[in-house]
DNA sequence: AAATGCGCCAACCGCGTGCGC
DNA sequence: AGCGCACGCGGTTGGCGCATT
C-alpha cells in the first residue's frame, strides 16, 4: 500500500523515508536472515537501505516477521483485546503478546478504529471484577502513575496486578532462550506464542469466576 | 462523473529505559 | 555517577481508498 511520500526535510535528504517498496523488503529480509533481528543500526547499514535503523525495525516487526497474522481480528480476539484493554490500560505492546501473530501497531490501530467506541459503550455497564472495577474507576489511566499519587486499597491491588504482569512478561522473555541465538534479551512477541494465550485464558476464566 | 468526507493503517516521532564504558 | 548508544513503546500523522453526496 502506497503510503507516506518521502519528507521534504534535509534528513529527509540523507534518509529514505516512507513507503517501503518490494525491493526493500527484500533487502532487508535476507539481511536479518543473515545476521538476525538485532542491532538495527548495523542492519540498516549493512543491507544498503537508505533507512535509519528505527524504521527497519518497525517494518519488519509490523510487516516482514514471518509468524505476523494480518487482518481479520476474530471475535475471540477482539473480545482479548477489550479484557487486556480494561486490565492493562494503551499497554499495546503486553496485549499483542498475549494474542499471537498480531503486532502492537495493528491492535493499537484496531483499537483506535473499531473498539474505542465499542469499550465507552462497555465502561457504562457493570464490570465483571473487583480488578476491572478498580481499573475502571481509575479511567484507564496510567497504572504506575496511579500508584505512585495513591497509596488507597485499590492502588495496593493495581500493584499486585502490575507485578505480576511484569512478572509474567519476565517469565516469558527468560523462556526458551536456547532456540533463538541467545541474543534476544527482551520479550520477543513473535515467540510467546501459545503460553502467552494459555495465562491469558486462565486470568480471563479466572476473572468470570470471581 | 466529480467533489467531498471519513475510516483505515503504515510509518514517523519523541520519550523512556537498559546497558556498556 | 555520568554519558552516549541502541532499542522499545505509545502517540500521532498523513496518504489511500471507499462511501456518500
Amino acid at each position: 500500500m502506497a503510503k507516506r511520500l518521502s519528507s521534504s526535510s534535509s534528513a529527509a535528504a540523507a534518509l529514505n523515508k516512507g513507503s517501503w517498496t518490494a525491493d526493500e523488503d527484500r533487502k532487508l529480509a535476507q539481511c536479518i536472515e543473515m545476521h538476525g533481528p538485532t542491532r538495527w543500526k548495523f542492519l540498516a547499514l549493512k543491507s544498503g537501505l537508505n533507512r535509519c535503523g528505527k524504521s527497519c525495525r518497525l517494518r519488519w516487526l509490523n510487516y516482514l516477521r514471518p509468524d505476523i497474522k494480518r487482518g481479520n481480528i476474530s471475535d475471540a480476539e477482539e473480545d482479548l483485546i477489550l479484557r487486556l484493554h480494561r486490565l492493562l490500560g494503551n499497554r499495546w505492546s503486553l496485549i499483542a503478546g498475549r494474542l499471537p501473530g498480531r503486532t502492537d501497531n495493528e491492535i493499537k490501530n484496531y483499537w483506535n478504529a473499531h473498539l474505542r467506541k465499542k469499550a465507552k459503550l462497555m465502561e457504562k455497564l457493570p464490570a465483571p471484577s473487583s480488578t476491572a472495577t478498580i481499573l475502571q474507576d481509575n479511567n484507564n489511566e496510567d497504572r504506575e502513575k496511579t500508584v505512585g499519587s495513591s497509596c488507597s486499597t485499590g492502588a495496593v491491588e493495581i500493584i499486585k496486578e502490575t507485578q505480576e504482569s511484569k512478572d509474567r512478561d519476565e517469565y516469558w522473555s527468560s523462556d526458551d532462550d536456547d532456540d533463538g541465538g541467545g541474543d534476544v534479551e527482551r520479550f520477543d512477541s513473535s515467540r510467546k506464542g501459545t503460553k502467552g494465550l494459555n495465562w491469558v485464558k486462565t486470568f480471563l476464566e479466572l476473572e468470570e469466576e470471581s
